[in-house]
RNA sequence: GGGGGCGUGGUGAAGUCUGGAGUUCACGCCGGCCUGUCAAGCCGGAGGUCGCGGGUUCAAAUCCCGUCGCUCCCGCCA
């Protein structure tokens, strides 16, 4: 057996000197002074000082001068405590050096396609292309030991609870609902389709069924649609599902897990417990039901206060139902034009137009509109609005969902949080069953295994109808969501009924499930924490990618191996497809895609 | 499907608005000097088809059109 190391070095302390050890990690940097010469020598524990000699150690000295940077190296020599003035304080292990003795080159490394230093964010296609060099970087080996640091602690809580893990398939049957599915065809059914799982959903119902009472899972999930800065075409999820649980024994387990996490990987203990408002409170607030509550900036009703105004844009908007409601964004310094891009965003947003005032130093009120208004309503405004000298005030005549909508995003734009590493969880709850669609009417707000809290309310007043579901939100971003489940065969026929689903549809398709039911189902609830998404809040990081080990890249390729890639016509052939000529057309017309290797 | 931004030696940027010699800065790389540095220092050097294609012009990194790649956002994500 070969033995490559006695010591971690970034582990090696003041109390460690006098003792020999083998080192091996990689050549983080080089100070060669043309006699004795430093190495920065780094492995997975930290950094440690290596020195070298010509004096101590001549042969290593003459090895030291063909090392590169991220030369994979291996050292044996002898801690000692640094010479007086040299120590240095930035460093845990800036009190001692290893001063080498025997140097060898485990692994010489061509000069490297990009420098692996923080100064510089270098393009991030040639970042992923060398992913594995990408990953060496503190940043990135910190945020991969955080994320473990998350499951960890997720893990750790399940246990804790007598959760038991529980893995599902990932080669799934392909419900049309919801998302795109990933499509993965079959051998040895030609013409046939698995889909790669949005969620172990119906999964897990089936094992509460089977009696397992407490299940989680790290389970990777896929969605077939556009990426953004929080969403990957694939992504993990702790999941989890209870028997004889309901929404109380959810939000606990919630608890107890963003605790455990933030303390795992923070060092610090989040405030309980953690805030809960209800979907109508959130979208009252702040116009969305993900509010940032890091800041105020609150959206405030201003219907009473232009009840009888005779403003006709107001007056008009009462009359056909809607409201009046403002948000004060505080002093930002904004100039005609300024306002001038706001009222073109809120209107790009959907609103029919978008007010703005700013209070003078003297409590008046300048602003395009304010003719039309009494001296009454612009005092009223700047108390309302608990507005400022300086202040500028934002008002919006629409539509409730409108109104605070285009309110809440301009919040988002113009707030800002106080401090950046500040986690504010919040649990959103009572989520209406159907929410409004962009084109005006309603769709289902969740999936169709989600109780409702009233059969019949949900049948007679949809608009108005509250289900079983709640989600968690972290300074801003959705986190996650769960709900209390339809554990009743005939409710679930009568909600797909409600939701549009006929009964032959949802026969054909979630038959298997609905049988399932029928065998004394407990009632159950559950929920799926985003781990990518808390992982990159947690490390401050602007998107997931930064969390992810290998990402792919918003037209969801990877640089790095270059999937996805075509394969030959063999493969199809046993698969039954057949590429249809206008995209083969296209493949000739663009020599930008990966082309499979004559390899292989 | 739509809107915005970016693409300049190996890396990161400035230059583009207002066309005039591939100009500049930092890092890296190569060579030399240097025995206490720690983002080592000093001296010297090499290295670019300004993403790609077309157009306008005496002249294009710069203006116009197209295209590719990346990214942010809307749609989408039950």
């Amino acid at each position: 057996m070969t033995t490559y190391r006695t010591r971690h070095g970034g582990t090696l302390r003041a109390d460690d000197v006098g003792a020999e050890v083998q080192l091996a990690g990689w050549v983080a940097r080089r100070r060669d002074h043309g006699g004795v010469a430093f190495i920065d020598l780094r492995d997975a524990s930290g950094i440690v000082q290596i020195v070298v000699n010509p004096d101590e150690a001549p042969a290593s000295s003459e090895v030291l001068r063909s090392l590169r940077t991220e030369f994979c190296i291996s050292v044996t020599g002898r801690v000692r405590a640094r010479p007086e003035g040299t120590k240095n304080p930035e460093m845990v292990t800036g009190e001692i050096e290893v001063a080498v003795a025997i140097l060898d080159v485990l692994s010489a490394a061509d000069v490297l396609p990009f420098q692996l230093d923080d100064r510089f964010d270098a393009d991030e296609v040639r970042r992923l292309k060398y992913r594995y060099l990408d990953l060496r970087r503190d940043r990135m080996a910190a945020n991969l030991r955080a994320r473990s640091a998350v499951i960890r602690a997720m893990r750790h809580v399940m246990e804790e609870r007598g959760f038991l893990e529980v893995e599902t398939p990932t080669l799934v049957v392909s419900t049309p609902e919801g998302a795109r599915d990933m499509l993965v065809p079959s051998r040895l059914r030609p013409g046939q389709f698995y889909a790669l799982p949005q969620s172990p959903q119906l999964f897990k119902q089936l094992l509460m069924v089977a009696g397992v009472e407490r299940y989680y899972q790290i389970a990777r999930c896929y969605r077939d649609e556009d990426f953004r800065s929080d969403r990957q075409v694939e992504f993990t999820q702790l999941d989890l599902e209870g028997s004889f649980w309901d929404q109380e024994g959810v939000l606990d387990t919630l608890e107890a897990i963003a605790a455990g996490v933030v303390r795992e990987v923070r060092g610090v203990d989040i405030p309980r417990p953690i805030p809960r408002m209800t979907y109508n409170e959130a979208m009252t607030r702040y116009g969305t039901d993900k509010p940032d509550v890091r800041f105020g900036m609150e959206i405030q009703n201003l219907d009473e206060l232009f009840a009888d105004s005779e403003f006709r844009v107001f007056a008009d908007n009462m009359a056909s139902g809607g409201t009046v409601r403002g948000l004060n964004v505080g002093n930002q310094g904004l100039s005609r034009t300024g306002f001038d891009k706001l009222v073109d965003q809120a209107k790009d947003l959907g609103a029919k137009g978008l007010f703005w005032m700013v209070v003078e130093q003297n409590g008046s009120v300048r602003s395009p509109v304010a003719k039309f208004l009494r001296s009454e309503e612009l005092t009223g405004l700047v108390s309302a609005m608990e507005a400022q000298p300086g202040d500028a005030l934002l008002v919006v005549a629409d539509d409730f969902h409108t109104a605070v909508g285009v309110l809440g995003q301009l919040r988002l734009d113009l707030g800002q949080p106080a401090r950046h590493d500040d986690l504010e969880f919040l649990f959103i709850v009572d989520f209406p069953v159907f929410e409004h669609a962009a084109d005006g009417g309603l769709a289902p707000a969740h999936h169709p295994f989600t109780a409702p809290v009233d059969v019949e309310e949900m049948r007679t007043s949809p608009d108005t109808a509250i289900s079983k579901s709640y989600d968690m939100v972290l300074n801003g971003a959705e986190l996650g969501s769960g709900s209390v489940r339809i554990h009743d065969p005939e409710v679930q026929a009568q909600v797909f009924e409600i939701l549009g689903i006929s009964q032959e549809q949802a026969q054909a398709r979630f038959g298997w499930f609905m049988e399932a039911l029928r065998y004394g189902t407990p009632p159950h609830a559950g929920f799926a924490i985003g781990v990518d998404r808390l992982v990159a809040i947690l490390q401050n990081e602007p998107n997931i990618r930064e969390v992810m080990p290998f990402p792919k890249t918003q037209t969801g390729a990877d640089p790095l191996t270059g999937a996805p890639g075509r394969v030959d016509e063999g493969q199809l052939e046993e698969l039954g497809i057949e590429v249809r000529a206008d995209v083969k057309a296209e493949w000739s017309a663009s020599q930008t895609d990966a082309v499979p290797s004559e390899s292989s």
